[in-house]
DNA sequence: GCCATGGCTAGTA
DNA sequence: GCCATGGCTAGTA
């Protein structure tokens, strides 16, 4: 059984609503984790093993400054496609804009 | 650059 | 051991 923070984090990405993106450290503060990188540090560990098994909405999560984190070849294509697709919002290539498309 | 943090998972015994 | 961060600092231009 996973840990409770786990559970939290888990909970908060699946309740990530289309068309929304949220930082990795913001995730970790919605699942009352404290502040800090280590919050956002278990959630690139959860998105990255658990996305599949869990049917994560992997894409609906980037940088805090709104830049996609996956490098070229990590899927950072399919992210780009994905976000469009929900017509989210970009200020730049690969920077969402996190004014219009942030969750708040 | 460098460093902090923590639970999962694959792989071994 | 791994991991898709993030904040701070030293060092360079």
């Amino acid at each position: 059984m996973p840990a409770e923070s786990t559970m939290m984090i888990l909970e908060v990405l699946r309740c990530l609503p289309f068309g929304k993106v949220a930082s990795y450290g913001g995730i970790a503060e919605m699942a009352g984790l404290p502040e800090g990188a280590a919050g956002a540090r278990q959630v690139v560990r959860i998105l990255s093993s658990m996305s599949r098994k869990y049917d994560l909405p992997w894409w609906r999560v980037v940088k805090k400054d709104g830049r996609i984190a996956l490098g070229e070849g990590e899927g950072r294509d399919l992210q780009l496609s994905l976000l469009k697709a929900e017509g989210v919002e970009f200020a730049e290539p690969v920077r969402v804009d996190m004014k219009r498309s942030g969750l708040r």
